[in-house]
DNA sequence: GAGTGGTCTAGACCACTGT
DNA sequence: CAGTGGTCTAGACCACTCC
């Protein structure tokens, strides 16, 4: 096993046993750890690399290493579609309570903070594709960004596209002040008379971009959960996609499948 | 920017421009790169590192770096426990056509490859809170890995649990030897009188452990896509859990969900 | 300005692969 | 054995944070 390896362990286990605390400073690269485990600094920085990747050690340029705190996970159920659904023909005084991340997350809609910004473009190939229609149709794309009152950094951030032509039968639609809409997208996409009757949602992971990154503060190494939904209305119709970009060190998804009775 | 992020890009776009195809061997390290961008031979390897990272170049001790071949991507849906649901009634003949891999696939068994290894284990608390029973009962692990016949990676490595004094009403489920079984998991519940009546299965993601990177022959890095299945039978009771490690660069899932008519 | 991490160098030696 | 990547060293200098 290689020194850096060796060290790496070390420090992990050192963690783990609570010898420093989450949020706690690790002793610096030099002279502290090259003198503690006798080995150059390229050696410490391999071994502290290491556990940087698998999330155990925050690096911050001119403070020092740092154990990592772990942040609240953040559930996202595949019911809230349904829940969604029941509560879109609801009056609006019961739609205003609560909304589909507050169902998951069990928060109220006071703990939560909203950011979205509207833009007009163009429809490229993929989405043109998924819309049925052709490339360069003006979409509507909404940018959200979600995150816990009391944290800095969002847990989402999200795009949802919309064919422009469709979503304009409605013009608050087109407005993002007012945004959030009681009610969510479902509700939204019934005042324009539409209804979902099925949504698909692809998830892939992968490590993220240096945008994301900074989007999500996690750390080069740390995978961001991608979630493409596909929301298909009562005649088989593509009416809304969304992008969905989580931390996937704080993220759990879960679906639940229901199988039909022999 | 930083020189090996100059070095970097620069290899990068080199790649994409088809300077080497997929599978081809970049320069030597030494001499070749290091003459080639005037950098010395550790700032030539961080570059590489973040190729490596990114998937775009494969590292081998003693040979070379190469070009990255593409892999299969691999989807996994949700409607293949309906599928197989429907499956686990039919005859032998039927079942043996045909698994759900092969289904979200959309491959013929001879294209996969499965291993078996059972063993028995006593439930940890984790298990022991899902399924309802005392820390200690004893459980029957069943470990599999899956590829393609003509890769020589798993592209999914999973270990299934069920009860013990549940799974030897069967005694053929205690059998290693009897796996692929045709029909698949439903099929051997189905045996033991047990029916299915909703799953759950709870996605994240996390960069992978040394063993895991090895298994799964992915690069720190790359994240792992981390699956717990729940089975819940027609009482409500947990009657087997999973857990799935894919690679998260080459796997796609795929969750459905139906929605009630207004 | 002191402390600390980030980048880079030049070179040594080890480990693995293929001939 | 030659070729190539993997690890490690000692030390220099730059960049960021905080006092």
């Amino acid at each position: 096993m290689a020194k850096y390896e060796k060290i790496a362990d070390g420090l992990r286990e050192r963690i783990r046993s609570g010898e420093w605390l989450p949020g706690e400073k690790l002793p610096s690269e030099t002279p502290e750890l090259t003198a503690h485990y006798k080995a150059s600094l390229p050696t410490i920085r391999q071994a502290l690399a290491v556990l940087a990747a698998e999330g155990v050690v925050d690096k911050v340029h001119g403070r020092g290493n740092y154990v990592r705190e772990p942040r609240k996970l953040v559930v996202r159920t595949n019911e809230r579609h349904q829940w969604e659904k029941d509560r879109a023909r609801q009056p609006e005084e019961e739609r205003r309570k609560t909304g589909a991340t507050e169902h998951d997350t069990g928060l109220t809609i006071s703990d939560l903070v909203f950011d979205a910004r509207f833009r007009d473009i163009e429809a490229n190939k993929d989405l043109a594709g998924l819309f049925g229609v052709p490339v360069g149709t003006q979409l509507l794309e909404r940018s959200y960004r979600t995150r816990y009152r009391e944290e800095d950094t969002p847990f989402n951030v999200s795009r949802s596209y919309l064919v422009r032509d469709v979503a304009k039968a409605n013009p608050d639609l087109l407005n993002p002040a007012m945004e959030p809409w009681p009610g969510g997208t479902q509700h939204q996409l019934f005042t324009i008379g539409i209804e979902l009757s099925r949504i698909e949602e692809r998830v892939t992971a992968r490590p993220p971009t240096a945008e994301e990154a900074e989007d999500l503060s996690i750390r080069a190494g740390v995978s961001v959960l991608l979630l493409r939904k596909i929301c298909y209305d009562t005649e088989g119709r593509v009416v809304e996609v969304s992008d969905v970009t989580m931390p996937g060190d704080r993220t759990e998804m879960v679906f639940t499948t229901s199988l039909n009775r022999w």
